[in-house]
RNA sequence: CGGGGCGUAGCGCAGCCUGGUAGCGCACCUGCCUUGGGCGCAGGGGGUCGUAGGUUCAAAUCCUAUCGCCCCGACCA
């Protein structure tokens, strides 16, 4: 049994100025965490104690189904020139030289170390399916950390590999893993929800993400209530309603009007008295692409048709060109467009045929536009628009796809209810890989008929730090928090309200023992403060249990106090190990 | 990387504009008092004012540079 008048907790009455989320503010308060640098932080006692308490939650669910290995942090730059994320990783990667003057980096994620010791031990289709996993630190210099621990520059993050010889083998594993996902994160006692999610530039088929709604998230997710559709928003699809078409005007051919000073897809409706769902946005990009090489930046125009009610979504757009992109600037919006920006339209402009060829600037026009007649676009012409357009007709894209972001009350593609849009942390993230790393890198094995092939992979990551933070996000008011009794530092805190009175203190102590040696973790609060610090401190550090040993004693009995939802029972001493054994194990 | 803000005691802040003794609350130490929601009284300790340079008789304060931290952005032409 722990004592809290030998342990180093210090708790703080004010949070840190700089502190902006809950989670941040509070386990600074409680004492748990200090931070170094941004987003580098130190884990105190407490801090220390949910941590590894989650870790081994994590680690038993995952011994389960994999094995765990401790792989290096400190890496070589070849195995990441192997798998070409040397240079695909810019600045993330943090990077330094040994003495010797060689390249090395702090490992991000450990695909490529995996994959190293699979390339050079895997020799058969007998030797699969395999998983491996291991629990460890991650660099990874964001270009801005925030949030307290939410986003942060050093953290442990439980990661597996899994190698299988096809398809078929991947889905087991890559469900073994979405099962065991679901089991770690009902046992810390998170409400989370999972969402299909985009796989990004990483190249795999299929990606669920594990979500834990709050608002101090960084993700948006799309949900439907009315069934069990769920998704990021950056791959998130809905049902449109149909819009009707404007009359063909004139001669039916694209016809030039005068909309002077009209910028601004809203004022030229306006003027126009037509509604933005019968306009087309023009979106001019340029396409950035590295040549790994020789280093240099190679551009190519890259222009979006988007309903003039939608926004485009950048992640679908960035899958989809397989590059990154920016805005024109307005030398560029001009030397294609020939006109200032405001009034820009797909006409008048020899667009690329095909994604591939390089030559020409692109057009990629969202899906929502296919069909569509006689829409609004600008005439690239100062001060004038052009009525009657047609896709397919009157210009052809390089391609339709995809583009637009889904925004809240839109129907669900599945049962048509409206769809919810949600901030969320990712708290977990399986994805399949395919096999990205194991062909770059070389790994092969022997099929049943003596035939090479290379494996497949799959990626699997959680984030330690971020159940703990998650934990926070969702259980605390203005006073602290409260922890799921699996994960809190402590399940149960006694608190004496005077330790001077003898007859108090040797009930409290007697309690503590008694829950010890029933295998509850117990912290006596026996320092010699009044009881009013006592409880504010108890209610602060996420401890989701008190057991208030006061004037009640003569009668026998004391007090437990649910943090959560501050229920107080009044419980014999006597029966105080049964109670926990019922009341604990039964709820949060 | 762009924009904004902030660096003064462990935490939260004032002082800076208008240069001249570094201050307040909490925390901490000692003593007394008190003991069911951060109690009270008295005494006390603790600061290179982020760092470097400059202006000045004199710099927390004015100027320059630099470092650090936080927030917003890096999508809607």
């Amino acid at each position: 049994m722990h004592r809290w008048s030998e342990l180093f907790i210090p708790t703080l009455r004010e949070a840190p100025a700089d502190a902006e989320v809950a989670s941040h503010k509070f386990l600074v308060r409680a004492g748990y965490i200090r931070q170094l640098a941004a987003g580098i932080y130190s884990f105190l006692f407490l801090g220390n104690r949910s941590f590894n308490k989650i870790v081994a939650i994590v680690r038993q669910e995952m011994d389960k189904i994999g094995q765990e290995f401790f792989l290096p942090v400190l890496h070589p730059r070849e195995i990441w020139e192997a798998s070409g994320r040397w240079s695909l990783m810019g600045e993330n990667l943090f990077r330094l030289k040994d003495r010797k003057g060689a390249d090395m980096c702090l490992g991000m994620t450990e695909e490529e170390v995996m994959t190293e010791i699979a390339r050079k031990e895997l020799r058969s289709y007998k030797q699969l399916p395999q998983i491996w996993y291991q629990i460890a630190t991650k660099f990874r210099d964001e270009p801005r950390p925030k949030a307290g621990l939410l986003r942060v520059r050093q953290f442990m993050m439980k990661d597996a590999y899994s190698f299988d010889i096809d398809a078929a083998a991947l889905d087991v594993s890559y469900k073994k893993h979405y099962d065991t996902y679901c089991r770690i994160f009902d046992r810390c006692g998170l409400k989370y929800m999972v969402v299909e999610a985009d796989s990004g530039a990483m190249g795999g088929k299929e990606s669920h993400e594990f979500m834990v709604r709050t608002p101090a998230g960084e993700d948006q997710i799309v949900s439907c209530d009315g069934c069990n559709y769920a998704a990021n928003l950056e791959k998130a699809t809905s049902k449109l309603e149909g819009v009707e078409d404007l009359r063909p005007e004139g001669d039916g051919k694209p016809l030039e009007v005068h909309t002077p000073g009209q910028k601004t897809i809203e004022d030229v409706a306006r003027f126009l008295g037509v509604s933005p769902k019968n306009k087309i946005k023009t979106l001019a990009l340029m396409g950035e692409e590295k040549d790994g090489k020789t280093g240099k930046t190679k551009l190519r125009a890259i222009v979006v048709l988007t309903r003039g009610d939608h926004q485009l979504n950048e992640a679908k757009l960035n899958g989809m060109v397989a590059q990154a992109t920016r805005p024109m600037d307005e030398g560029e919006i001009k030397a294609l467009f020939k006109s200032p920006a405001g009034y820009l339209g797909p006409i008048g402009i020899e667009w690329a045929k095909d994604l591939k060829k390089d030559a020409l600037p692109v057009l990629l026009v969202d899906k929502a536009l296919e069909g569509r007649s006689n829409l609004i676009a600008g005439a690239n012409k100062e001060d004038y628009h052009l009525k009657n357009l047609t896709p397919g007709k009157d210009f052809h894209p390089t391609a339709y796809a995809d583009l637009r972001a889904v925004t809240a009350g839109e129907g669900c593609r599945n049962c048509g209810n409206a769809l919810r849009i949600d901030t969320a942390v990712e708290i977990g993230h399986i994805f399949k890989l395919g096999d990205r790393y194991t062909e770059k890198m070389g790994a092969r094995v022997l099929d049943k008929n003596g035939k090479e092939v290379t494996p497949i992979m799959g990626s699997y990551g959680i984030g330690i730090e971020r159940i703990l933070t998650a934990a926070v996000e969702q259980g605390n008011d203005e006073n602290g928090f409260w922890l799921p009794p699996s994960i809190a530092p402590f399940e149960i805190v006694v608190s004496p309200t005077n330790v001077k009175d003898e007859s108090l203190l040797s009930v409290a102590q007697d309690i503590g023992q008694r829950l010890g040696a029933a295998g509850f973790d117990v912290i006596l609060d026996d320092r010699d403060e009044r009881p009013g610090v006592k409880f504010k401190d108890a209610d602060l550090v996420g401890i989701p249990f008190r057991i208030t040993v006061g004037k009640k004693v003569t009668e026998g009995t004391v007090e437990v106090v649910l943090r959560s939802t501050r229920e107080v029972h009044d419980v014999t001493i006597a029966s105080i190990v049964e109670y926990f054994q019922g009341a604990l194990r039964a709820k949060a």
